[in-house]
Formats: C-alpha cells, structure tokens, sequence
DNA sequence: ACTTTTTTAGAAAACGCTTACAAATATTAA
DNA sequence: TTAATATTTGTAAGCGTTTTCTAAAAAAGT
C-alpha cells in the first residue's frame, strides 16, 4: 500500500508534514495541509492500523468477550442485539469490534492475554460466567472494561432492570385477576436473583401467597427444560393460573406442552415472559422488553468514556424495559 | 507491558535471540530456547500484535462482512450460526474475527479501505447484497476473500443446496399426498433464484401444474409480510393444500393467520419452510435445515487455505442439509 | 594442528507511523 | 533596520517485532 513516505516524496515535504497534515494538526499551513490531504487521497493513501497503534498505544479496537457455553451464544437474541447496537456505536465512535478468545495463535491462552496480544483499547463483557477466575482476571486488570447485566464495584455496568420488570409483569396479571403464579426461572445468575425479588416483593405488596412448588428452576434459552417443567407443573393438583417463563425463546417448549394438554394461552390459562425478542411480538406473547438497543449503546458510550479518560468515574447504569401486553394474560371476571 | 529487550537483557542475549527462541527457530541452541521462553513466560511476555503486524505484514485477523440492512443483522439465527462456527474454526487456527464496517476513524469509507487500514489477511462476506458496489470491489481486490451463499468465479465459497433443498421438501409433500402447492418466496436473490429452480423442477419431475398465483414474493425474516402474503393466499378462492414459506423465522407470522383462521398446520393445511432453526424444532414444522455448522466450518478453512497458499485453486463447495420431517405436514389419503 | 563445515548468536535495518524538539522562515514590534 | 515573536517545516528517534547477513564458536574432517 502506499505510505506516508511515498506522499512525502509525491509532495516534496517530510513525512512529518504529511502525518500532521492528515492529523488535521494545527501547526501546519492551510495552503500545506490541503495539498497534502489531496494529494493523499488520489494516491489512495490508507493508514496503517498496526504502525499507528505500535507508535501510539491506541488500537481503536474494542474486545467483546462472550462465553456463553451451555446454550446458544451469538444465536441467543438477546446477546445478538445488544451485540448489533453495540457494535453501530462503537462504528460511528470510530472503534472496531473484535472477539476476544483464549486461545492465540492456535494455543491456549487467557482472556487477559489475549487482550494484550491485539492491545485492544478496551473490553465489553457481554455475556458471561462472571464468576470464572479468566473474567475475573480480565475485569481487575487496568484495561478499561465494561460489563453488561452484571454489576463489578470498581467498573461500569449497564443492567436491565430485573427486578422491576418482574415486578410489572406481576402487577399486571394481578390486575387482571391473576392470583395463583408458578415462575420457571433461569439458572442462578444474579439477573436471575434479582428478578426473583421482583417477583416476591411483588406478589407480597399485593399480599398474595407463593406456595415454594410453583417455584422451578430451569434454564435461560431452554426450550427443552423448558418444556419438561411446564409438563410438571400441569401435572400437578392445582395448576396454577399464571406461569412465568425464563425467556421469551424458551416458552416455545411450554407451547408445545401446552397444546398437547389442549390448553390455549390466553384463553385456559396465562403465560409470561421475559426478554421482548421479535418472536415473541409475532406469537402475541406478554412479555417483559429489554431494551437492548440502548443496552448496547450505553454500554459501549460507558466503554469508550472510560477508555478516553482514565479519570471518568465509574458509573452503573439501569436501563427500563417495558410490558409488552401480548394476547397470553387473560382477563378475569372477578 | 514486557516486551523482547526485556526479555533479552534478563537473559543476557538479544533481541534477535529472543525472538527467534520464542518462534522455535531452527538456528538457535536448544538450551537456549528454552531458557530463552522459560524466562519470557515467568516475566509475564506477550507478543504484540501490532509490531508483528507490521513487520510482517500478517495480522492474524479475519475481516467479517455483513450488510444485512434490511432485516436482522445478527439477530438472523442463520447467520449468527454460521458465525459462531466460522468463528471456533478461526480460532483454532489462531485466527481473530473482527467485524468490518465502512467507517474509519469515524468518517464513512469503503469496505475496502477498512479492511487495508486494519490488514486483515482474509476476508468472509457472509450476508450481504453481493450486487453493491463496494462489495464488488472487495471481491475483487487482491484480499482472500471468501462468500457465503453466493458463488463469484474467481473466489472460493460455500453455498448451501438451496436447489436441492426445495426438491425434497416438495417431494415429501408429494409423497404424503399433496398437489396443490403455493410458495411464498424471498427476495429475488442469487439464493431464491436456486430454491425456485428446486421448487419448479421438483414439481416438473412429479408432473404438477404450478398456478402462477400460488407463487407470492415477500421477505426473508419478515414475519409481519409473510403474514400478509399467507393471508393472501388464504382469500384465494382455491386454497392450496401445501404452503412453504421463505424460512422458518418468517413462518411465525403465517402461524398466527393461520390460528385465526382456524387452520391447525399439520391437519387442515400443510406447511413447510426453510432454515432448520433450533425455533423449528421447536414448534415440529416441517423444514430443510441448513448445515450452517458446516457452512461455518468449511468457509473458514478454505479462506485460510486462500491466505496461506494463493496459489491455492479457487474451490466452491457445496453443503447439503437435510430435510427435518416434522408435524406440518399431513398424511392424505389416495 | 589446521582447515572446513556446521551450529549458534548478534548487529542492524526495516516495517509505517507519531512527536518532541530543533531549525528555518515569516511576521510583528521596537 | 534589527530584535523578538509567531508560524511553519524538518530531523530524528522510537514504538516492538522479524530477518538478513555477518561473525564467532564449536564440531568435524584432514
């Protein structure tokens, strides 16, 4: 490719002058400047990524860290999403995207190492076991870092509001007559906890009973545990008249379930969940929305403040969803 | 972070030693390479990528493209699929994945200045409009480039049997009984194109007319206008008793029309789709899943084949999928 | 013991860029 | 006009590697 020192030459200047010049620096003449710049760009003049950032410590490339093992990993939408809106802010910002592994140049490595091989300016961890040591590693490192749905004290966070969206979706079946709820939740993460506040300190404000049976465990983007739970649930004396589903994906296993038990959402009995992906609006289901365009977006504005100034304070932000009244929450007589 | 001179002066050697011991060099005392990485890993050494970048012209780094402005980015389980398995090939290899976009530095450019700036070894395109210019000229560079779904002579890629996969949905359709087919396609593509030549021959072949008005044009991934065309379909006065739809993400509208209308897919009509998605499973329809593992996989391998030998003849493979026999479609009597 | 060959290590340049600093030129002040 | 100041350009070093070529040391042949 051509170089600064081809255009130097082309120009009659140093490589200096061209440098600056294209840096748009101040201490150069108007008159310079814009013979070089043209000069440049007929000559096809491109910089080199890997020389700016050897002399300057600054890569503009940004590592996205996901080790979403068990399920679906970039297939899961909601990850997927966040991901999109993620990466459009950072494009407009001037940041690349690039995945971060463990393993380099075919060996295995850390995450931390890995980042440090591509230098990258800095880290958005997106979806992962925050608990593992590698991560841990990797987030009280002195690269910036930025986490989503999971909040570490000493570095920016941008978090769904959990607890408040089980909250809605609780307050509004109630106001449509629901008393009796069963909540298949996903595994154990912290999103998990807090969401089950919301559920409990919901159904307590409205004084309303949680018999502990009705409380299964299964997992996120399940559609299998999914459905082997509803099928228990139904099994059981008294089949609840409102059940809350781990995510919007995994109900498609309840769905089947249900059919099979000839019971029609909405109508015999009312279903919910969590997550608002595009599916859902398409089967009518209620649900909780994520914002995941502002997720991303925040996420990576937070990533690039704390990679700009070391000095930012560091900041948790809670984004707001919102209830997606589908056509699953019947309304009761009372 | 510690760098080759320190790693030498430690050692008492220099920077030339060092580097060649930690690249297992030939020319260098067995005794010495050790010590040589023995020190280098207790003193925490990492290799910069950017300084090797530089020095070699090598970055490790595959660009990946995607231009799906219309629909769902990432959000495309198809895509995010093959992704995901392009990605776990590369890194095995010791390859990074890294998004390409067409700014630079925050200014609108091309996709082609982006991948130079950033010296991406290869190049994957994977969804995009392979009409655009500036995806042309990437094509056309002397980048390793390769393309999913869509075939450019002189550059390797990976399609799908989309011909293939029509013809044997249609002739299990057949086989269970059904006549009267209806389409609803996808854009005009390179990639609809071979499914339509798969749905006509498939119907020559078995010696059944095709109603031109059965064959209705909508969106991939588009559920709320393939709901529209289904209920087009649906005022016919003739309704067809076998439908397939353009993939089985964009079913989910029809599912809904279908339920108003009181039709139970699987008993009073009969419909297919395309894709395979975990979604499908789900819901037992009836489709032809896409190996997107081996697409994934395959891509990958040949683009890396292109960029350590370029002299590598210029291969398409073809990957076949396979038909998933689900509840959609019913069983006439003859 | 002396040459020849082989093995091992180092010196130095280069990759393309930025930047602190010095030098040259133009502008203004006195 | 001359000195002081402001503006513009250039010099050169250095970022962390790799690599070619040279040199030294060791091994092998005579």
């Amino acid at each position: 490719m051509v170089s600064l020192k081809e255009i130097a030459k082309s120009c009659g200047v140093s490589t200096a002058t061209v440098s600056k010049a294209l840096n748009n620096k101040e201490d150069i003449a108007k008159a310079t400047r814009e013979r070089i710049q043209k000069k440049a760009a007929e000559m096809g003049y491109m910089l080199d990524a890997s020389a700016r950032a050897l002399r300057t410590k600054r890569t503009y490339n940004i590592g996205v860290l996901y080790n979403d093992t068990k399920n679906a990993g970039l297939a899961h939408e909601y990850f997927s999403s966040i991901l999109e809106s993620f990466k459009k802010t950072a494009e407009t910002s001037g940041y690349d995207i690039t995945f971060i592994t463990h393993t380099i140049d075919g060996k295995e490595s850390t995450y931390l190492k890995h980042c440090e091989y591509r230098s990258f300016d800095g880290v958005a961890v997106i979806l992962a076991d925050f608990t593992d040591p590698e991560i841990l590693e990797l987030v009280h490192s002195d690269l910036p870092v930025v986490t989503i749905d999971y909040i570490y004290d000493d570095c920016p966070a941008v978090v769904s509001d959990n607890t408040r969206g089980l909250q809605e979706l609780v307050r509004y079946a109630i106001s449509r007559g629901h008393r009796r709820f069963a909540y298949i939740h996903g595994e154990m993460t912290e999103v998990t906890r807090n969401r089950m506040m919301g559920f409990y300190s919901a159904c307590r404000l409205e004084g309303i009973e949680i018999e502990e049976k009705y409380i299964l465990e299964s997992d996120y983007h399940d559609i299998e545990m999914c459905a082997e739970r509803t099928r228990e649930l139904l099994a059981m004396p008294n089949v609840p008249d409102c059940i809350i589903f781990p995510d919007d994906y995994s109900y498609l296993g309840a769905l089947q379930v249900l059919a099979e038990k000839g019971l029609t959402p909405g109508k015999d009995i009312s279903v919910m969940s969590y997550d608002g992906i595009q599916l859902a609006k398409a089967i009518g289901l209620t649900t909780y929305e994520q914002d995941t365009n502002a997720l991303g977006r925040i996420a990576c504005r937070r990533l690039i403040e704390a990679i700009e100034d070391p000095e930012a304070i560091v900041e948790h932000s809670v984004v707001m969803g919102k209830l997606i009244e589908g056509r699953t929450v019947t309304q009761k007589q009372v």
